[in-house]
DNA sequence: CGACTTTGACCGGCGC
DNA sequence: GCGCCGGTCAAAGTCG
């Protein structure tokens, strides 16, 4: 393996985005953004993470002038299509997606748009089943949706995903998930299953399918916030299911976020952007599993003050903030 | 027996 | 209008 040692790691050492192809693409590359100032402050992200933020603040969080966000934002704006909100335009297209800056143990994500409030439009709406005869109580559920549907333009979840080196679909994060389909993925060899967080009122979903690219690259797309606490029996492992073990396992070499933040229901992307989790947050974590890795330099990073606390709970921090969309 | 998975059918959006 | 496709439903099956 070629691990480089891991160095620190900053925001603009990882920072990528998706290009209008589809390809993720470092910051590093893109001329107007180099060297735009880094400000490696884990408040201000972690402040961002909570929720009370907009794109340019977390620009500004990570520390990029406004500007330089505007300009980074925008060129991400495109036209581009739902489906390939990963960046694997399951077609190809993409190109080396991901391509992380380090072989192993790449991480990131990327999260996406808006669309339609909860199924893209699918609703399942008066979905009379053939031997229907089920109305009765459900139909009042079924027409408040449709009620719901009519007048607006559905808003899809905001949409949070990554990518992770994995050998297992489905990662552990601490939530309790069912699963409630499955599908097969145009031009990939591998299905895409389809969970939904099992906590009553808690509408968040999440796919996860295989990069027909990379194998061994797992993408997970949560959609919503969830609106409880990690599930009891697993709370105390809430820091761990931050990341999955299979995930902490790898190298910390690089971990990239991204996120691609929806705007307009068929515009696809209308905002994103992209991150990366301090070191720290996950070779914390990892300790437990890094036995497996010798390559695990867990021990050099040290969590700041509180920032075990503070990310804990990644899922629930990350998904609010892109709650706060524009209006 | 409850919780969860599997799987085929169905639905709506979208491109042609 | 038609067909493709992503996403969801729900009955049946499996598991603990």
């Amino acid at each position: 393996m070629s691990d480089q040692e891991p160095k620190d790691l900053y925001y603009h050492d990882l920072f990528q985005y998706e290009d209008h192809d589809g390809g993720m693409v470092s910051i590093n590359n893109q001329p107007n953004l180099q060297g735009f100032d880094v400000n490696p402050s884990y408040m201000n992200l972690t402040e961002c993470l909570k929720g009370s933020m907009d794109y340019n603040s977390l620009a500004t969080a990570f520390g990029l002038s406004s500007s330089t966000s505007e300009a980074l934002f925008s060129s991400i704006e495109g036209d581009q299509k739902p489906a390939n909100h990963l960046g694997y335009s399951g077609g190809g297209g993409g190109g080396d997606v991901e391509t992380p800056l380090t072989p192993n143990s790449s991480m990131s994500s990327s999260s996406a748009e808006a669309g339609a409030d909860e199924d893209c439009g699918k609703n399942k709406k008066d979905r009379q089943p053939k031997g229907s005869s089920e109305d009765g109580g459900d139909s009042s559920k079924k027409v408040s949706k449709l009620a719901k549907k009519k007048g607006e333009k559905k808003q899809r979840e905001p949409r949070f995903a990554f990518m992770t080196k994995s050998e297992v679909d489905h990662l552990e994060d601490g939530y309790r998930w069912r699963k409630y389909g499955q599908k097969a993925v145009k031009n990939s060899p591998y299905p895409r299953s389809y969970y939904r967080c099992t906590t009553q009122k808690c509408g968040v979903k999440k796919r996860v399918e295989r990069s027909y690219e990379d194998p061994s690259t797992v993408i997970t797309t949560y959609e919503g916030q969830h609106n409880h606490p990690l599930p009891a029996t697993l709370r105390g492992n809430a820091a761990a299911a931050l990341f999955p073990p299979s995930m902490l396992n790898l190298a910390p070499a690089t971990r990239t976020f991204s996120t691609l933040a929806g705007g307009g229901p068929s515009s696809a992307f209308s905002q994103e952007f992209l991150f990366q989790m301090p070191q720290y947050m996950i070779s914390n974590n990892a300790n437990q599993g890094s036995s497996r890795n010798p390559n695990y330099h867990l021990q050099q990073y040290q969590l700041p003050h509180g920032a075990a606390d503070q990310y804990g709970l990644l899922q629930d921090l990350v998904p609010s903030m892109f709650l706060k969309q524009e209006p």
